[in-house]
RNA sequence: GCCUCUGUAGCUCAGUUGGUAGAGCAGAGGACUGAAAAUCCUCGUGUCGUUGGUUCGAUUCCGACCGGAGGCA
């Protein structure tokens, strides 16, 4: 079966250097599984790297989108598999570099996703209902549909409940006879899976701070402000992303810049733990921990390994 | 030096008319199938500053001491 490598782990851990290293060792190619650096113009609170940190390897996946369009995991399943089938076609090893869980789920199973847009009539009206009538009325309909997703779901949980909704006013199929379907399917890829930590929390807590400092450093808030004078505010998908949205409230003078520095930081933390708490369930997962500063030479050591031992490389 | 206020969870504070205590924030854990850097759920034991005394029993009352704030000299 065909491989592909992937490096992820939470923000800050150093993921874009590996893949970069490893992609010079072994003729690959990086495909980025980020939800927010496929957004142009988003660069320094994306922490897109440059060309120079590169160094020649090509990327995939990286400013492939306006900020004003509305991405979608679906698409990226399919983007990114036709980069990956490319890749391996020119006979070049594939790899995954990014934090964003469930693109990298999503790619390497193939996943094909049950009807419906993002934009769509239908679920805007289920939006507009859950708002007027309640998440507890809406989780009674699904519940009338499809008990299995109701009873799984909290009532608080717009998102995935209109979803559910949608998914069966649409398809007559639900969602959960969707997803028993697809987790079925055989995923098409066999993945050398590689995640970067820090050993102690503090630290790699202590790593982000410091990455959000230089963020600021490096003119963030004048990036956002370019966004904005055309247009691009945080009703776009794309402005939802950390580092964004908190400096749009700042430059609207609903707070300073370092207060909103400090919210950022924080944001940063949480998510970065909500990225550990979706990579933990994941048991193939090769965990690579650092000390007090990454050691790429060692992780290289150790992901040649890794690949060995998967059979990718011999 | 004297007087007043104050010392409770990592932080800010509430509270117990004496029966060993609770909020917000921070933090931790989890979920996750077309917005995922999004969205959602769960979680609060801490020598109640130290030390004596009163009491069946003190974090709560009294004394001393230590730390902090203010006032008077």
């Amino acid at each position: 079966m065909r491989s592909v490598v992937v490096i992820t782990g939470p923000t800050a851990t150093g993921k874009t250097e590996l893949g970069i290293r490893l992609a010079l060792m072994y003729g690959g190619e990086i495909v980025s599984a980020d939800s927010m650096q496929l957004y142009k113009r988003m660069d320094i609170g994306t922490a897109k790297p440059t060309a120079e940190e590169m160094r020649g390897v090509t990327h995939h996946m990286i400013d492939v989108v306006d900020p004003k369009e509305s991405y979608s995991v679906a698409r990226y399943v399919e983007d990114a598999g036709k980069c990956v089938e490319d890749i391996l076609n020119r006979g070049k090893l594939p790899i995954v570099v990014g934090g964003t869980g469930l693109y990298i789920e999503s790619l390497l199973s193939g996943r094909s996703f049950a009807e419906g847009e993002q934009d769509s009539k239908l679920r805007k009206e289920l939006s507009e209902r859950y708002d007027a009538e309640g998440g507890r009325k809406m989780l009674a309909e699904l519940f009338e549909c499809d008990p299995k997703a109701a009873e799984r779901l909290h009532e608080n949980d717009k998102k995935r409940i209109v979803r559910a909704l949608e998914v069966f006013l649409s398809s007559g199929e639900t969602i959960t006879a969707h997803n028993e379907k697809t987790k079925k399917i055989p995923p098409r890829y066999d993945a050398c899976k590689i995640a970067l930590n820090f050993r102690e929390r503090t630290q790699l807590y202590k790593r982000i701070d410091l990455r959000v400092d230089k963020m600021f450093e490096l003119g963030l808030a004048g990036e956002v402000e370019e966004l904005l004078a055309d247009g691009i505010d945080e009703k776009y998908t794309s402005m939802q992303a950390i580092g964004y949205k908190e400096v749009v409230a700042a430059l609207r003078g609903e707070c300073t810049l370092e207060m909103a520095a400090e919210v950022v930081k924080r944001e940063s933390r949480r998510y970065a733990k909500r990225q550990l708490s979706w990579l933990r369930r994941d048991k193939q997962i090769n965990w690579i921990l650092w000390d007090e500063q990454p050691d790429y030479e060692k992780a290289c050591q150790n992901s040649t390994w890794f690949l060995e031992k998967s059979g990718i490389i011999n």
